[in-house]
DNA sequence: TTGACTGTATTATACGACTAGTACAGTTGT
DNA sequence: ACAACTGTACTAGTCGTATAATACAGTCAA
C-alpha cells in the first residue's frame, strides 16, 4: 500500500495536481513500484483531509496517462514500466529544471551562483526525514 | 518605461502574479530601477493581450507592497531602495530554491546530480538574449 | 451469501481568476 | 481650456478548483 505519510499540501497548485506529482516523483525515486496498491479514493481523501471528488480527479489523469488501473470494486494499482518511468523522470525534470533557471536569471543570477545557491541550501527543510 | 519585452506568460500560475513576478525579479536583476516609469494599465494590458483588471490587481497589490507608487491621472512610477530590493532577493531566491530542491529530492535525485543537471541545462531556452 | 468495502457518476454550491463593459476623477501636453 | 491620457471603481458573466451529499454497481473476505 502507498504511503502518503510525506505528502505536504503546501503551496498555491490544485490539489489534484499535487497528487498526481506525488505519485509520478515516487515513481521516479524509486520508492512507488509497478503493481503496488493505492489507499481508496474514501480513505486517502479523509487521510488528507479533502474532498473524494478531487482525489478522483487526480485518479482519473493517472487512468487516463495508463500509470494506475481501476476497476469498480477493487482497489487501484499501480501501473509502470522502466519505459513509462523514463519519460515520467525526463518530463519531471525538463519541466523543474526550466523554471529554476528561467527564475533565477530573470533575477540576473549567474549560472555558478545558482549552483553555489542550490548546494548550499539543498539540506534544508529536510532535517527530518530520518525520523519519518 | 520599464519594457515587457521578455515577459512571457506560460506556465497555469495566475497572470496577475506572473506580472507581480516580472517586476520584483527585474528588480532584483537591476534591470528595473527605483523612478522608472510603468506603463498605464491600458496600455500594459493591450501589450499582454490581456483584461485591464488583470494588470489592475497586479498593479495593486504592487502598491500594498509599497513597490510602486500611483496616483490617479498620472502614470505609477517604481518606488525602490536597497533594504526593499535586498529583501525581494532574499524572499524570491528562498522560495525559488525550496521548491526546486523539495521537487528533486521527491525524485530521489541526489545534490551532485542536481547540480549536474542545472549546470548543464542552465542556458537552454536562452538563445535570444544577446539579439533582444 | 452477506456486508463492508471498492470505483464511478450525478447534482448543487462556493470561491477565485479572468474577461467585458462602463463610469468618473485627476494629470499632462499642446 | 481642451483633448487625450491616466488611475480607480463598479457590475456582470464565464471557467476551473474544491466542497457536499447522494446513488449505484462490482469486488472481496468472513
Amino acid at each position: 500500500m502507498i504511503s502518503f505519510d510525506t505528502f505536504r499540501s503546501s503551496d498555491g497548485t490544485p490539489i489534484y495536481l499535487q497528487i498526481l506529482l506525488y505519485i509520478k516523483r515516487g515513481a521516479v525515486a524509486g520508492t512507488i513500484l509497478d503493481g503496488d496498491e493505492l489507499p481508496s479514493r474514501r480513505v486517502l481523501s479523509a487521510l488528507l483531509g479533502i474532498n473524494p471528488n478531487t482525489v478522483q480527479k487526480a485518479f482519473r489523469l493517472l487512468e487516463d496517462e495508463d500509470l494506475i488501473e481501476s476497476q469498480t470494486g477493487a482497489k487501484s494499482v499501480m501501473k509502470l514500466s522502466e519505459d513509462k518511468i523514463a519519460k515520467l523522470r525526463e518530463d519531471l525534470l525538463r519541466e523543474d529544471i526550466r523554471s529554476i533557471t528561467g527564475s533565477l536569471r530573470q533575477m540576473g543570477i549567474s549560472r555558478d551562483e545558482a549552483i553555489r545557491l542550490i548546494s548550499q541550501f539543498w539540506d534544508d527543510g529536510n532535517e527530518r526525514n530520518d525520523i519519518d
